[in-house]
DNA sequence: CTGAAAGCGCTAACAA
DNA sequence: TTGTTAGCGCTTTCAG
């Protein structure tokens, strides 16, 4: 336990060279002479000497690092994604600087110890910036992602689902399937996925002639959607069909549905999601769900941030992609001829 | 989006006071009047200054970061101790730099990213350091502290939980429960925990005058899981009861029992799984498990690892916290009087 | 309490 | 190709 701390100066020293040459031979370009090299490289095991990345970041202005910033790992969809990020970013050779906010109410330390950290990119899952913060960021020039949350601020990148879509198709498929009691199981009422996905529901039961019946707030989380889904059930006229805005919740509200009301799903009750996390298709859930394309999407967002670090002069984005439905046994079998969209 | 980068001269000057003097104002024990602070709070504000982090570390040689290597998050296990590490570190002021590692092989470049990032400590959840690993860190006097993973090497801490104890009880119960044709489902045949399980139920079940009926490798995960359990019921003689490494394999495995073979869990099949996550006491997986106390691992963990980086005299732990088995609808009920552990 | 000066370990001109 | 020389932005003596 011995607290050296080996410099390039060491090394240079025991090499006979001067301490340029030793950057030198650790930097990707090198202009070194393989004699040179050679040298430097035994002494550097000998001495056991890593270059220091802090010293390095400091002149060359690059930590080479990037802040992703997480609301949540409950949601398996995220912890999927903060997986993927890292062996994408590690792999681009970036690390990876955690942070976790709750609310974007107090995120406002959060995103000053981002800035203080001299991170390169942001990437963001599932948290908004409000305006002062994507202004602060902007004018530091610092590349943000926000995956699944939009913010109304051009400069800021996004990528998300077409969450109205998503929400238009549930409503209709549920109508379709002669449902009438139909309730909508939100996460965070004013996120902008839920929003999105709620207002894209009720047009799809308006298209179809229906109006929402009932509706809860679960966080997204499970636990609170298992009590959301109590209310619901425990009113006289309990609904007959549930979209929730996530597959998390809608486990949540099929567990109690059935463990609690002894009601069947679908039989009394058909069930609709959001996301298709890996466990949605386990048989015991057997989930009806939308897609969302989990691998396109920190894809297209990983590409994007390191394009914008790359090229500061690379434009914002604001990608949106489809969502899939999943049939599953969640939901009721049409009983005949339905047209559904 | 301007690259400025505002530094403390900037503020110095125009707050008409020494480069220090911003410093000073920036830093927690100052020792300012409070004039100066004001006038420099002011510039400061208006420029939109930000004391650079990096520039500090290099100075007081102190990051403030910690390396969190994680092997995967498909387990709710470990993405929840990723959640509470990171909520905890950022609570003590400290950075969170995740690095993910699919095996110790390969590990090697993985730990030189590591050392090179100059952070102050290293939290691995489920993966360990071989022999030369281990004498490089520890020569760096850089603390390490392992969760759910052992290491032959003193000087580096570990924190787990008594794995031979929950499979000896596992076993015991099982056989107590008159079940005969008793498999197991590996995780990771060279992982520790696996190895302490397994060792545990076999014993376990000796103890009982009974033995291992069968076994299959899942590696820790669902897919796997799925395959092996597969393997397991379509033998001639295929278990009637199940204990899993991990919750995630057990789970897959009552799945796939349940809905590709027909039988009934706890009827046809008892399973039981180690780790007690969240799922596990969904109404529908209704996991018979051991409890791994999460909070306490990591809490305990966490505060290992600072208490060795403040105070590097700290000798190292080895941790191992007691498993609670927690009874419910996978395994059958005792039928009579059997005495159980 | 404040400012001047000396670096932290490294990279990046510039000369040799 | 190499060594020399400036710093990167900050903290920290050390005088004043």
């Amino acid at each position: 336990m011995k607290k050296k701390s080996v410099t390039s100066h060491d090394v240079a020293r025991l090499a006979g060279v001067s301490q340029s040459a030793v950057s030198r031979t650790f930097s990707p370009d090198a202009k070194v002479s393989d004699k040179t090299r050679k040298k430097v490289m035994e002494a550097a095991r000998q001495l056991g000497y890593r270059p220091n990345t802090i010293a390095r970041s400091l002149i060359t202005r690059s930590s080479r690092t990037i802040a992703v910033v997480v609301y949540s790992l409950e949601n398996p969809f995220y912890s999927y994604m903060l997986e993927k990020a890292s062996r994408f970013f590690k792999q681009q050779g970036y690390h990876l600087l955690l942070f976790s906010a709750s609310s974007s109410d107090g995120f406002d330390d959060v995103l000053d110890d981002i800035l203080r950290s001299q991170v390169e990119g942001i990437l963001m899952l599932a948290i908004t910036l409000n305006d002062d913060q994507a202004a602060l960021v902007c004018d530091y020039g610092i590349p943000v992602v926000i995956i699944n949350r939009t913010v109304d601020y051009a400069g800021i990148s996004q990528v998300a689902c077409d969450n109205f879509q998503g929400g238009y198709w549930a409503g209709r498929h549920l109508v379709s399937l002669g449902h009438r009691r139909i309730a909508y199981l939100s996460g965070l009422v004013d996120s902008s996925t839920d929003i999105q996905r709620r207002a894209g529901f009720v047009e799809g039961l308006a298209s179809m002639g229906a109006a929402l019946h009932d509706s809860g707030i679960g966080h997204y989380q499970y636990t609170s959607a298992c009590q959301a889904t109590r209310l619901l059930f425990a009113s006289t006229t309990p609904p007959d069909a549930l979209f929730a805005a996530n597959d998390l919740m809608a486990i949540a509200a099929m567990e109690v549905i059935q463990s609690e009301f002894c009601l069947k799903v679908p039989e009394d009750v058909s069930v609709i999601g959001f996301d298709d996390v890996p466990m949605a298709a386990w048989p015991s859930h057997s989930l009806t769900t939308l897609q969302q394309p989990v691998q396109t999407m920190i894809m297209r967002a990983t590409e994007l941030l390191l394009a914008q670090i790359d090229q500061p002069d690379t434009p914002p984005q604001q990608i949106t992609l489809p969502v899939t439905p999943m049939l599953r046994g969640s939901v009721r079998r049409p009983s005949g001829d339905v047209n559904d969209t």
